[in-house]
DNA sequence: CACGGATCCTGATGGC
DNA sequence: TGCCATCAGGATCCGT
């Protein structure tokens, strides 16, 4: 489910309610894809001093260390009051973590598993940096340049798109974001990446950034399940211009949007306006 | 290093 | 209705 859009709106919809709070149990249900890394209940007693986010990584600093949950295809966050008629009731079979606070209830809802919970001492703990360290740079951060970009894409002889959904040259864009920002810089999903010109690579960094944060303006994109915290839904799948519109006209040209698979994730295009 | 493919897991959907 | 194959928003690991 999550690119970094929906990531951000989970983190929005957390940050306020959960600034300050002090964590009073832990609850787990199934493994997810990664061990914890610490005895759950050792996290009681840490206050949640900040809610930050590193590509697709939601952070909770701790006054102990931090907590970088990652949402996998179909996890999200539900935050519900700790007590009275909205509060949390027992854990669901596909809820896997729980941070019961002195402000609220926050789950994890994971039906795949993909996601993850890891504490790390710090941000600078290998544990971390492990996790870290090889995301690209923030699409909406001033190190994401257009010239960095195209320097980015130059080692790569395969289709831009991968090299988009890999995450080195930035990081955030997902499967539907990535047909999207390619479809607005008018580039086709399957050009070697090193042969991207100058020009387009300003039309796709523009692109990116555009997309990604209209995006996170309308609540993410909801296909099938995501919600942020609140259980709102998002709105940015009523405005996709080709990703899950195969056959459908395209808004521009209104020749019919085409999918093919790359690397056995699905691609939308349009053919005539993104010609190469 | 770069690349392609298998892999983790569950649920929805479509064909027969 | 059941059964089977395929697909779904991610990202790591392994062999070449």
């Amino acid at each position: 489910m999550p690119e970094l859009p929906e990531v951000e709106v989970t983190r929005r919809s957390v940050a306020a309610r959960l600034r300050g709070a002090t964590i009073l149990s832990v609850a787990m249900g199934k493994p997810l894809r990664w061990p914890l890394g610490c005895e759950p209940q050792a996290l009681a007693g840490m206050r949640i001093e900040e809610l930050d986010r590193r590509g697709k990584y939601l952070l909770l600093m701790l006054n102990q260390g931090v907590l970088l949950v990652h949402l996998g295809m179909s996890g999200s966050l539900q935050l519900t009051d700790l007590v009275g008629p909205g509060a949390a009731s027992p854990l669901g079979v596909h809820d896997h973590f729980e941070l019961k606070t002195s402000f609220g209830v926050l789950r994890l809802h994971d039906p795949r598993r993909f996601g993850a919970v890891v504490f790390a001492g710090s941000l600078s703990d290998p544990v971390a940096r492990k996790l870290l360290d090889r995301l690209g740079p923030e699409p909406l951060g001033p190190d994401f340049t257009a010239p960095q970009m195209f320097a980015a894409m130059k080692p790569h002889r395969v289709a831009i798109k991968q090299v988009l959904l890999a995450g080195r040259a930035v990081v955030g864009v997902g499967n539907i974001y990535a047909s999207e920002v390619l479809f607005l810089a008018r580039v086709r999903p399957t050009r070697a990446a090193n042969l991207l010109t100058k020009p387009e690579s300003v039309r796709l960094h523009a692109a990116i950034q555009q997309t990604l944060a209209r995006a996170i303006d309308m609540g993410g994109t909801t296909l099938r399940d995501f919600h942020d915290a609140s259980g709102s839904a998002g709105l940015f799948q009523n405005h996709t211009k080709v990703y899950g519109r195969e056959g459908q006209p395209c808004d521009v040209c209104k020749n019919p949007v085409r999918m093919i698979r790359q690397g056995q994730r699905s691609t939308f295009f349009c053919s005539v306006c993104q010609a190469r």
